[in-house]
RNA sequence: GGAGAGGUGGCUGAGUGGUCGAAAGCGUCGGUUUGCUAAACCGAUGAGGGCCCCAAAGCCCUCCGCAGGUUCGAAUCCUGUCCUCUCCGCCA
């Protein structure tokens, strides 16, 4: 094990907090379209409180048995109790079963609550744009084509190769598109080294239980998630996953938060039932490479580090040219750990609309909660859950969509970025013969 | 992959069946002393849950990587498991 559950901790919300607010957490569960009986957790919790009294009484009688025993001199009195404390053994193991088997279920009840919801995020399912940003949209004086089109005539990609290989969802970066990709890297750590991040690579890899701690199901009908075979290993589908189980387990002095760190990873999504136009070429594809950030904060400090998350995506996509809108996202869209979500979509003239590049959250102390992330005030007793948040700072396969779509020219070559030309070495990628 | 060793409180580290939630040291917090700082000295100092309840105090239960087992009683014995370290093998 890395890091220990407590028994009834691994859940989203507090469970006093749910108690005693029954009102204000079925009307935010309505308002994310989520369904979970609360009055049944209200009546299991009471039940779960006399059950738990019911144990610790047999407890102590117990442990008074026990030590009675221990200081007798006498062996016949000795075992006369020790027939006390057999019987004492039986009814406490089968109170704490009683017990286990209603924090399993009112267990199962919790974890289905969603995280509560900013005040200020949309209710419902319609999200709000916020604003646009420095790019405006451009105007071709000609038929824009879509990545895919673009990749062949510059020989950037090969999906056909790729389907022999590995199948559909899959593929080849070549050429420039291979330079492109590690300069966007190089381009989004530079920028997150300046913002503070400490930068890592981190494993493709996690446990079972940091992807439940980080709010991903890793079996199931509809998971997204690649598991591996006869393990409790999963492939990741961010480095959200393994960002955030970093610091499972640990207790922080507040004095070293907030804790900013981005991750380089591969990114591996089954995306089950997912067909239809905008799954053609890069745009949902079943691996690839993404640049995350991911924040440990302070309770106090996570709505500030939301906004700081999102201008940084900003930062990047402004510095690339790349024109796009911020999408604030409703209650109804939030899925289960997001406090508050905004998300950039970049313009792709290919497809004549917006297309989801980035994804911002603040998971207050859901993730916290289940991955056991606590902070300590020095001199202070007790600890309390730290705050997550996470942020893309690149998702490669979807910036290079919209880079290639909105960087095309007339003649059929595009125009490489200029903050990315350090790393890619030229200033245009000409179209080419398909090798 | 093979062979050993080990996982104890914020840290180091004692503890091999009976008031051990756990020695000692360090650290931290409070105090005394002090021109200031330091040192020295004194005291306090794990977490979670429950009972009680205005609150405090108090009481009880659980936790010595994790999960089981043996026992009246487990940090201590047994099994499994995860992790760490050392050596060997293999390999980029």
């Amino acid at each position: 094990m890395v890091f220990d559950f407590q028994p009834l901790d691994d859940i989203m919300l507090d469970r006093k907090f749910i108690l005693e607010n029954v009102e204000l957490i079925k009307q935010n569960c309505a308002n994310r379209g989520v369904r979970v009986d609360i009055d049944r957790v209200v009546a299991l919790d009471a039940q779960r409180k006399a059950a738990q009294t019911r144990v610790d009484d047999l407890n102590r009688r117990a442990n008074e048995v026990a030590r009675s025993i221990g200081k007798a001199k006498d062996p016949a009195q000795r075992e006369a109790r020790k027939e006390e404390g057999r019987q004492l053994r039986e009814s406490t193991v089968a109170a704490q079963a009683e017990l286990d088997r209603i924090e399993a279920e009112l267990g199962t009840l919790l974890r289905a609550i969603p995280n509560l919801t900013h005040p200020a995020a949309p209710v419902g399912m319609e999200s709000v744009e916020q604003f646009r940003g420095k790019t405006p949209v451009p105007s071709f004086g000609f038929k824009p084509l879509d990545h895919v089109e673009l990749g062949e005539k510059l020989d950037l990609m090969d999906f056909e190769a790729a389907a022999r290989v590995t199948g559909h969802g899959f593929y080849f970066l070549k050429n420039e598109a291979v330079l492109l990709e590690l300069a966007l890297q190089r381009y989004a750590l530079d920028i997150l080294i300046d913002e503070g991040f400490t930068p890592t690579t981190t494993p493709d890899l996690a446990r079972n239980e940091v992807l439940e701690g980080i709010g991903f199901i890793p079996r199931g009908p509809e998971t997204q998630i690649y598991s591996i075979e006869g393990t409790d290993l999963s492939l990741v589908a961010t480095a959200e996953i393994t960002l955030g189980g970093l610091l499972s387990g640990q207790t922080i002095d507040e004095e070293a938060l907030p804790i900013k760190v981005c991750g380089i990873s591969h990114c591996f999504r089954t995306e089950a039932g997912a067909h239809g136009k905008a799954t053609r070429g890069l745009f949902r594809v079943h691996q690839f490479t993404k640049v995350e950030m991911f924040a440990f904060t302070r309770p106090d400090e996570s709505d500030a580090m939301l906004d700081d998350l999102l201008r940084i995506e900003c930062r990047i996509f402004d510095g690339l040219g790349i024109p796009y809108r911020v999408i604030d996202t409703a209650s109804g869209d939030l899925g289960g750990p997001a406090y508050r979500k905004f998300d950039l979509e970049a313009w792709m003239p290919g497809r004549g609309e917006f297309g989801e590049i980035t994804s911002t959250s603040n998971c207050t102390d859901y993730q916290a909660r289940r991955l056991n992330i606590r902070c300590r005030r020095k001199g202070e007793k007790g600890t309390r859950f730290v705050h997550t948040l996470n942020g893309t700072a690149i998702a490669i396969s979807r910036a290079l969509v919209a880079i290639l779509e909105n960087y095309q020219q007339a003649d059929g070559a595009v125009v490489v970025p200029e903050v990315l030309r350090p790393w890619v070495g030229k200033e245009r990628i000409e179209p080419r013969p398909r090798a």
